[in-house]
DNA sequence: AGTATATTTGCAACAAAGTTGCATTTATGA
DNA sequence: TCATAAATGCAACTTTGTTGCAAATATACT
């Protein structure tokens, strides 16, 4: 398993404080995290506004992906995959879980082939299911 | 086809000025609406707080569902398939054009089966596909 | 039609989420 | 160690969403 310095190195990141907390937060958590999860889980110690500009530096190198949920509140997670800068291939599934209220990707499932009408060109395909996760079931 | 006033008795909904142009605005529109389209689309003319509580109505009703986007912005799409209070039937695929910025509703094309790791219970399946729409590729 | 009543709306005030410009600080490589 | 580019923190702001309450309005009833 890589480690912080490991992934800001191979993607010619600097070593700061606030990248390699973040990434440690998300290295230590098999959830998907908001904004405000990564906020509190760092101990509040960075601003907000590094928050979002590491985040978003983490998306444009293809370090961390988003995960569009139904009540807008937009999850971050790791990608265990080969993602590069510009390009995602976050190719499995979210998982919500309605009772502890976790998001994980599912990263054994695949997506299925989706046959969508004559003229439309697939670019990406997000899928997101709801239900009760394994853990919450037991 | 249903106009406003239908839809609003069906549900036992009183006939406001709000409730009827917000509906006639989503009759209107082919694309999924954001809370902002909506504001605008109807001149600014009600308050956000009843944009705001006129949509959670709806979505009580089963008269729109909302889908999520990757962006962060949940949009707002008439339910066309037999809706109930409560439970909603969209059981179809979202389609967001990232040459136009429209979400689609494709409600011909349906959620291929999922399989599941060992252990979780499915709700509810949310497919979002982003690509190039038949409109803007032609 | 006129009126009572419950519902709905708009306002104000607020809370949360996200953005931008700029001065200061920090990481890195010479 | 030092110069420089990059990253951070702060302040101020915009946007988005929420809540309580008084005023307005839709509906049902006489």
């Amino acid at each position: 398993m890589k480690d912080a310095l490991d992934i800001l190195r191979s993607n010619h990141l600097s070593n700061t404080d606030s990248r390699r907390e973040i990434l440690q937060v998300f290295l230590r958590s098999r959830a998907a995290l908001a904004h405000h999860d990564i906020e509190k889980k760092t101990g509040e110690k960075f601003d907000r506004v590094t928050v979002y500009r590491t985040l978003q530096t983490f998306i444009d190198k293809g370090i961390v992906h988003t995960i569009p949920t139904s009540d807008n509140a937009v999850k971050y997670a790791l990608c265990r995959e080969e993602c590069s800068e510009g390009h995602h291939h976050d190719n499995h599934i979210h998982f919500v879980c309605d009772s502890c209220g976790n998001t994980t990707c599912l990263d054994e499932t695949a997506i299925p082939q989706i046959k969508l009408p004559q003229g439309y060109r697939q670019e990406k395909v997000n899928v997101i299911v709801n239900g009760v996760c394994k853990t919450c079931k037991s």
